[in-house]
DNA sequence: GCCAACGTTGGC
DNA sequence: GCCAACGTTGGC
């Protein structure tokens, strides 16, 4: 059975649509290196009800960073939505959800765990606010300013 | 390997 | 509904 999408206007109901996600990964589970040889992946297995309704919120075109998380723990590449959350194929019960991601460009330069944390501009980031949080929303400002630090300025 | 943070489970 | 126990995540 389907379920419901989570419009943006009721999750962030103050805000613009935030179109700027962040996902991490352990690169001994699934690297930002496969993710380039595979052209496309199933962002599946997710188990967190909060990071569930992230990719339910999800659109398709949809900007997202992959930070790698545990070895080196960075930000290493930009990715996009591809298609939007259906029913999550890895789980074997549970109302739990999938998007389809594809990469579009590696970091020229990772950005650091370290380095987010002396940038008074990513302060507020989930990702230091939230430490186990695997799939969360960017800030515009947020978004740029790690692309920025990566070295894809737009 | 250690440990802090935090989400889930289950007894009451 | 509370809260202790437990499991997992993830930085260091």
């Amino acid at each position: 059975m389907p379920f419901a999408r989570i419009p943006r206007s009721a999750k962030f109901p103050s805000m613009p649509a935030p179109s700027h996600w962040l996902v991490k990964q352990e690169p001994g589970k699934y690297s930002w290196e496969q993710f380039l040889r595979d052209k496309a992946t199933v962002w599946d297995g997710v188990r967190n009800y909060q990071a569930r309704n992230n990719l339910r919120a999800m659109e398709k075109g949809d900007a997202v960073l992959f930070y790698r998380s545990v070895v080196e723990p960075a930000v290493v590449g930009l990715c996009r939505v591809t298609r939007e959350a259906y029913a999550d194929p890895s789980a074997a019960e549970g109302d739990w959800s999938a998007v389809d991601l594809a990469p579009v460009e590696t970091f020229p330069q990772a950005v650091a765990l370290s380095a987010v944390k002396t940038v008074k501009a990513l302060s507020q980031i989930a990702l230091l606010r939230q430490s186990r949080l695997s799939v969360m929303p960017l800030s515009a400002l947020e978004f740029k300013t790690l692309l920025k630090l990566g070295g894809l300025p737009r």
